[in-house]
DNA sequence: AAGAGCTACATTAACGTTAATGGTGACGAG
DNA sequence: CTCGTCACCATTAACGTTAATGTAGCTCTT
């Protein structure tokens, strides 16, 4: 099982008696080969067992046939769709993956810019750690290509294909407001990022829209600290420890508007165990449509995220930019629209006028 | 903004008018070189902000400084961990990560496998579609080090990093059984792959070793058809299905194991819109440990499975066979044993007697 | 029938890096 | 004073591929 070494165009050629470009020529169906050459040449290329060198090509031909993939957290399900899309997408458009995780830390960042300027990949997808810019603005002007994912960066020139948060927000606030909610409370990540902050600006719009009074609206921060080294934020427990203090202080028919699923699961349990009835007394509604919110008791309302479609576009506008190098195109930014997904939690089963226990 | 010519070897070279071995020697930190034109070099390499070319290295090193990972599917908490925590270590080693997503699909894994050769990657993690094993075999003819990951091919020589799933499905069992269940089932995936089977084994084993009788034990296999192009099995609507005949049907005081999370979820809802309270009546273990397994009401007993430390194993597992290159080390299998978290959906809250309906 | 134009290939160079081999000066030993 | 040694650097070749250029031999035209 010593490993054999490669088959080259050398070996192919000296094989048929032929110069390697006339081999390069043949396998990559170019012209100035007769058929009978090219014919013969396929076919001692399969029985070889000729594979091309993708690097040795990539070198000469100035493009790696590579896109980089910098994303903060596989583990959301938001990002792991997108990345089959990515993946997927890529394929098609015959380009390969390289992939790193940030885990939401600056550092692999930086470490994720160095490998993808040593690589020399031809774009790259970036779910950018807030706010630092200028590592960013280095790969940019190293010349690689750049497509931001999800999360906007506005002090750069790039392009963003991501989600439409503050229209999803506004309209899962107005859908809150409708259920017949009196008290609203928004429960978000603290992160200084641009999904955040385009959530709650939909949220602001809708209250103002409906009139609904300061004295009614009470807005959250969960604090993200990592509990951990491999700990990323917004995971339950934080959500949790803070929906205790909620369960107990909340007023019936309040709603809650959730920045992300996980959290809600925190809020689920902690009114559980509180021996308070989600969707009967109190709305909820969150983001991202994970797997489980579909299978809790009650089902979960939330804005259902189309990853793939992000990814694929995504893709699809960095490949874009990468055609036409150079030419600085305009900033471009795609959004795609959020689906609020109605279920349990946001449907009061409590028509209007107070009413004893039910059930 | 015209993308800028990379900065080359060459480039210093003529800048400090030495030569572009030197150059080379230099910033490799090899002999050969004063000290102080290494660091004139070096001075200079940063002010012209010099990228070595990972590529052109790799032509000539003839090592990719890559591995390559093939993994069914993202969106499964088990392989997210798992990706970061490969991409943790890997790039601690020095290497990048080539990512290809099968899907559970066949023609993926070929692709994958193709995509593998032609970037001449130095190693390759394999989560594998089961059972086909003709491609790996041909990936590792061509002298690409592989490392099976979590699913084994018995067919194929090749080491194997993973988790103990019967030693686990063994104990989940016995817990099970310890909490005065009757009646067990067993609800699993109908895929053929190694996983399931040892988990099936354990099952058994432990049945076997506390004597219950073939009467009192059932094992139903959940679909795993793809309800869509880029749908994966084991989402929990599959099991649903089929709990919702469970839940009509299982007498009280059973226990069921569920082959993941996903699908415990499923039987969470049939369960309880069927009226019957898990923990209390019905007994659930799952696997995988899914962040929200804990906040489920009731918490969802289940299998913590480090698949962190699978990952960093699998590397290094992998990185110690490229460096010991072509020299046959025999088949490793490292295995890590799984966790039982124990929760509400396994602690009967009845004692022994029959017991009129309480709460 | 002779130059023009084409077909089908060979030859040469290049991509950016590292390894192997060559060469030159200074310096110490005999 | 001369020869060998060593430190330091240059030169050459190589990795496997593609692009640009060169060159036979043939066909076609007139």
């Amino acid at each position: 099982m010593n490993s054999p070494r490669r088959v080259t165009l050398q070996d192919i050629a000296t094989s048929v008696g032929l110069s390697v470009n006339t081999v390069s020529r043949a396998l990559a169906g170019k012209s100035a080969v007769s058929e009978a050459t090219r014919a013969m040449i396929k076919a001692e290329a399969d029985r070889l067992g000729y594979v091309p060198n993708t690097m040795a090509r990539s070198l000469v031909l100035g493009q790696a046939m590579t896109i980089g993939v910098v994303i903060t957290n596989p583990s959301n399900p938001f990002y792991s769709r997108m990345i089959s899309a990515v993946e997927q997408r890529g394929s098609v458009l015959g380009y390969s993956m390289l992939l790193v995780v940030s885990e939401e830390n600056h550092t692999n960042e930086l470490r994720a810019v160095d490998s993808m300027r040593r690589w020399g990949v031809d774009g790259a997808l970036v779910v950018p750690v807030q706010p630092e810019v200028e590592h960013w603005r280095r790969l940019m002007a190293a010349g690689t290509e750049m497509v931001l994912v999800n999360r906007d960066l506005p002090e750069l020139d790039c392009d963003l294909v991501g989600i439409d948060y503050e229209r999803s927000a506004y309209e899962a606030t107005l859908h809150l407001l409708d259920t017949g909610v009196e008290q609203v409370y928004l429960l978000e990540e603290d992160l200084q990022i641009s999904t955040v902050r385009a959530r709650v600006d939909g949220f602001h719009r809708a209250l103002a829209e409906r009139g609904v009074p300061p004295e009614s609206v009470r807005e959250l921060r969960v604090p993200t600290r990592r509990r951990a080294a491999n700990t990323l934020p917004w995971e339950p427990a934080e959500a949790y420890e803070l929906a205790q203090h909620l369960a107990a202080d909340v007023p019936p028919r309040s709603g809650i508007l959730v920045g992300n699923d996980s959290f809600a699961l925190g809020v689920y349990r902690a009114f559980s165990e509180a021996g308070r009835v989600i969707g009967d007394e109190v709305a909820v509604v969150g983001f991202g449509d994970h797997p489980f919110a579909a299978y809790l008791a009650p089902g979960l309302t939330s804005v259902r995220l189309p990853a793939e479609q992000v990814g694929a576009a995504a893709v699809d506008q960095l490949v874009a930019r990468i055609g036409r190098r150079g030419s600085a195109a305009p900033r471009a930014r795609i959004s795609f629209p959020g689906d609020l997904v109605v279920r349990g939690s946001s449907t009061h089963r409590q028509p209007a006028a107070a009413d004893p226990g039910s059930s």
